[in-house]
DNA sequence: GCCTGTTCATAACCCTGCCCTATCACAGAA
DNA sequence: TTCTGTGATAGGGCAGGGTTATGAACAGGC
């Protein structure tokens, strides 16, 4: 006899209610003496009688009354709470917390949310954009579940799945549109504004043009899109911005955008995951539908 | 695998805790295998994972949180349930549904509340008047706990203890004080005024006077002896009350008190409850304070 | 790359707790 | 009294839940 149990809550409930041990042990589809052992148990725990027994009829005690009120309350509560997978009845309910990076969020999420909020009502999304390498340190400490980020990542315990290319394009100021396109090398010659160190958008078109890291002194920096098409817009420079910004960043300056040929730079963006995320499964409709939306947007 | 256990809430919440089944294991006192099943079994009974095992770190699952939040609330509900009977620390803690019959209530309450009041502070007491029959029949379904009547009541189910006797006094109009004290065969021939059917006092007052109950015809009725008084002073006839009834009813009446000897009728008042009651060595307890209350009044 | 340590899962065994049937004890009713 | 209904007690058996031993997967150091 060591602590309370469901049983015993359960069965004094029974008894609470029938008033009689042999109608709650049939209740509880137990027979009659195993009621009265669990009782006589209770009791014992308690410390104090609940029950009246009398050769006729079985009473509360008024602590009877109040235990089994509050038994009632915690057995409803528990019942309530042996639902809650059942509930959550669709694969995939309750909280995503879903990162992605900054050269992606702000043109993907709004028409994702709208999408994953249609596909799956129940789900409670949690968004949140940040550099990749915070995005993989949240997702290696359980504090997002996936990741929108630029592929590879090569991170052993997460599980990628690719979701679209997306091409660089070379953002110039307006006057420039005439000019031949330049070439990866003559761009390297060019003032080049590039977003601040920690965005991998940073280093892939760094890469593109064969550039080393440590070269960056010539450049200038930006700490979004926006504020590198801006620039580019007043005269200072060029820049290169995924495909997929255009249409938003472009409306508002000055500028001509060009496609750089004939082996175009570009991107894989992805959607990662911890491998041992239960939801693994799951997780794949939601790349589907991640995959759908962005393809919308062409 | 039947259904949710207070272990398996257990066991989670100390794993939800430490998030290491070894170290939760440590805290719930048993072996890491045997921690690990019973969650497996928790998951199994839920229908989803709560948690996501790795290598290296456990994590919980956004059900899994969800779920620990509940179950905590859930456990904090049972400990305190645990606690409900040791909490009532004293012998006689939470309600006591004491009934008093009409004859006794108004002179012996007041005081005694307050006696019971001072000497049981978490004491809840519920108070009830009415008559004996009543009394009976809610003792019987345990609607009171215990009762103050006139003894004996020599139902078989019930434990009697005496609390105290008191004599019946005459009540006449003011200008008979001087005249001799009527024996009970005199009072017979008077205009005498009783209280109403039902109430134990109007028998016993009947049975002094030796008179059948049928002989009611020529007698006027009362619903509370503060009526009857009051109609003795209005010069209708006489009355008998209980002793401990005169200083309360006789002050705002012109009426004298006569002490009827040789022998002067009397009854005793106990206090009865059912022998079944757990609490029967308490209530003798109770019983001692309302003897000593009684005896204080005289 | 291989070895080692950590961690959770699985397996095999065992014991305690719980339930069953049978029976007793008691109180009311006939 | 005897009979009936009710709860308590006793004794035995099954299984749930515990144990230890071991396996599998993975991270990290050499």
């Amino acid at each position: 006899m060591n602590r309370l149990s469901m049983k015993h809550l359960r069965y004094f409930e029974a008894l609470a209610q029938r008033r009689h041990f042999g109608r709650a042990a049939e209740d509880c589809a137990i027979s009659q003496p195993a009621l009265s052992v669990q009782i006589k148990e209770l009791e014992a725990l308690i410390g104090a009688p609940l029950v009246e027994r009398s050769a006729r009829r079985v009473h509360l005690t008024g602590l009877g009354e109040v235990f089994a009120e509050r038994a009632g309350e915690i057995l409803r509560s528990v019942d309530e709470l042996e639902e809650l997978g059942r509930a959550g009845s669709g694969p995939l309910a309750g909280r995503l917390r879903i990162g992605v990076i900054p050269t992606v969020a702000p043109y993907l999420l709004p028409d994702l949310i709208k999408a994953l909020a249609q596909a799956h009502p129940e789900l409670d999304l949690r968004p949140r954009e940040t550099v990749t390498q915070r995005l993989i340190e949240d997702l290696s400490e359980a504090r997002l579940d996936v990741a929108i980020v630029a592929l590879p990542i090569s991170e052993p315990f997460l599980h990628e799945v690719a979701l679209f290319d997306e091409e660089f394009v070379l953002v110039r100021p307006k006057e420039d549109a005439a000019k031949p396109v330049p070439s990866a090398d003559m761009l390297r010659t060019m003032r080049l504004l590039l977003l601040e160190e920690g965005h991998c958008f940073r280093d892939q078109a760094l890469s593109f043009c064969n550039m080393a890291p440590s070269l960056q002194g010539e450049l200038m920096e930006g700490s979004s899109l926006a504020t590198l098409v801006q620039m580019v817009g007043a005269g200072i420079g060029v820049t290169l911005i995924p495909e997929m910004a255009v249409a938003v960043e472009t409306r508002s300056a000055s500028v001509s955008i060009a496609h750089l040929g004939p082996e175009p730079p570009k991107r894989t963006i992805g959607m990662v995951w911890r491998r041992t995320n239960p939801l693994s499964d799951q997780l794949g409709g939601i790349a589907d539908i991640v995959r759908s939306v962005a393809m919308a947007r062409r």
